[in-house]
RNA sequence: GGCGGCGUAGCCGAGUGGCUCAGGCAGAGGUCUGCAAAACCUUGUACGCGGGUUCGAUUCCCGCCGCCUCCGCCA
């Protein structure tokens, strides 16, 4: 039974699937206009873990996240750069997939691009129209009428009034909108930019009806968890729920949200310009380092995510790699042994209450810390088990541990592991230390182990 | 201005009305080692400030201070 801080209700609340044995998940992705950052790495590997999580707890999931690949930003580097929108999209597209691969973020099961369901979101624009939630505007487009819609503001708890009160000064109230917080469903063509043909004329799809559509489309009625970073929450999820809710859909039934990577006092954001990019902190630090300090910190909280926590987490992730290099070396083989009970229970009950990836994360530090006191008093039957439920636990987050097999084998260097074992034989420590130096100097490390010296970069 | 969140030991960061302890990183001492490395053991009077409730508060309540998200785009 997993629990989980809903948006909506603002509490921790049991997930009751729409179907038992079974979990539907959207989550909101990125908007294809530049290079992704590590916020979109945490993002990411929230969603990845979660979905893995609930998996691995023998829960079927289906997973769909999309790509917004016609927007306002998207257009406006097109132009600038004299290509073409779908070029734009495809190219940052392509660099979104890359280094989710190099993230071992997983695919999700569906990834829609909004270009693909114009239909849909004609369909439920027409809904809504007729239902009384939306008006056209002629040579505007079509605006969802946020007060004809009663619910609206519940789910990111916002008092219509206030929002009258401040929306007014920030959005042009010129158009003939009804009201300055209607939003756009349909935009009509402007001269030179993509468009499709609808009841209402050329144009394209407003930001947040993609969503709408997508969603109910693959997942149907009443799917399960909605995700996407908190920023989010509003307007972007406001307005998707108020319109699948307006056209008479049931939405999704938990919301989840989670905080934002700081620098500084910042968020880190693509038009603030503060980002690293995802790419190159994968190049400085690994995916796993990524993944360990993502999960450290709880999913809803904001947190820094910069040099000194990703080198961090590398540190300890060399731990983890430690004790599974060690294990191998000893001749001990955690295949097929049994788990620890006590720390697999531990880990779920962290997990089951929304995700508390930290304590889980502390479970496995803990356990590998036995394992590895348990391979030092040559306990081989517990080190077998607790290095199996490390394996296990940490697999559950998508972390792999690396044993450091087939590392060895460079003809070279074990000649020179040879040789110093030699003059460490005859007491030549000098020239053992000499050729340790050596090699250290290549950025290898020894280890003088009772089964003989091993090497690893 | 409005909604919300946060402030925990050197740093990151969980958590809880009292029970021995989150965890990671870094540091110190020790064991092991020829010396190392790795590992293990030991080690830190932490909970923004001021009141209150309570036998007892870091944890609940009130006030204050500081920081931040959202209210235009953004994961």
């Amino acid at each position: 039974m997993i629990r989980v801080h809903d948006t909506l209700s603002r509490e921790k609340v049991e997930v009751i699937p729409r179907e038992p044995g079974k979990l539907s998940i959207y989550v909101c992705g990125p908007t294809v206009y530049e290079v992704p950052h590590v916020g979109h790495g945490r993002a990411a590997v929230v969603f990845d873990v979660i979905r893995r999580y609930v998996e691995w707890s023998g829960v079927d999931v289906t997973f769909v996240s999309n790509v917004t690949d016609v927007e306002d930003k998207i257009i406006a580097r097109a132009a600038k750069e004299g290509t073409s929108e779908s070029e734009v999209a495809q190219r940052y597209e392509a660099a979104y997939w890359d280094v989710m691969d190099r993230l071992d973020v997983g695919r999700p099961d569906h990834l829609p691009r909004a270009t693909e369901y114009i239909e849909p979101m004609i369909e439920l624009i027409g809904d809504l129209v007729r239902e009384g939630h939306a008006y056209v505007v002629e040579g505007q487009g079509v605006y969802f009428d946020v007060e004809s819609y009663d619910p609206y503001g519940e789910l990111s708890h916002r008092k219509l009034a206030d929002l009258l009160g401040t929306a007014g000064g920030r959005v042009e109230v010129d158009e003939r909108k009804r009201s300055p917080v209607d939003f756009a469903l349909w935009k009509a063509a402007k001269e030179g930019e993509p468009a499709w043909d609808s009841p209402w004329g050329k144009g394209r799809p407003g930001w947040h009806i993609e969503c709408s559509a997508m969603s109910l489309r693959l997942l149907g009625d009443g799917f399960d968890l909605h995700g996407g970073g908190d920023d989010l929450v509003f307007p972007h999820h406001e307005n998707e729920r108020a319109q699948a809710e307006g056209a008479g859909h049931a939405f999704a039934r938990y919301w989840i949200h989670n905080g934002m990577v700081m620098v500084g006092s910042e968020k880190m954001a693509k038009s603030l310009g503060n980002f690293t990019t995802l790419a190159d902190a994968l190049d400085a630090h690994g995916p796993r380092a990524i993944r360990l300090a993502v999960l450290q910190t709880h999913y809803r909280k904001q947190m820094e995510l910069g040099e000194k926590e990703l080198t961090d987490a590398a540190s300890a992730i060399r731990g983890l790699d430690n004790l599974a290099r060690r294990a191998r070396v000893a001749g001990i083989d955690p295949s097929g042994a049994q788990l620890d009970d006590a720390a697999v229970g531990s880990f779920r009950a962290h997990m089951d209450d929304d995700f508390g990836t930290p304590g889980a994360a502390a479970v496995i530090f803990d356990t590998a810390r036995w394992a590895n006191a348990a391979i030092d008093r040559d306990d081989r039957g517990e080190a077998a088990t607790l290095l199996a439920t490390v394996i296990e636990l940490a697999g559950a987050l998508g972390l792999e541990l690396a044993d450091g097999d087939g590392e060895e084998g460079d003809e070279e260097i074990d000649a020179l592991v040879a040789q110093r074992e030699e003059a460490r034989a005859r007491g030549d420590y000098a020239e053992a230390d000499r050729i340790r130096d050596q090699l250290a100097q290549r950025g290898i490390t020894l280890e003088d182990t009772p089964t003989g010296t091993i090497w690893h970069r």
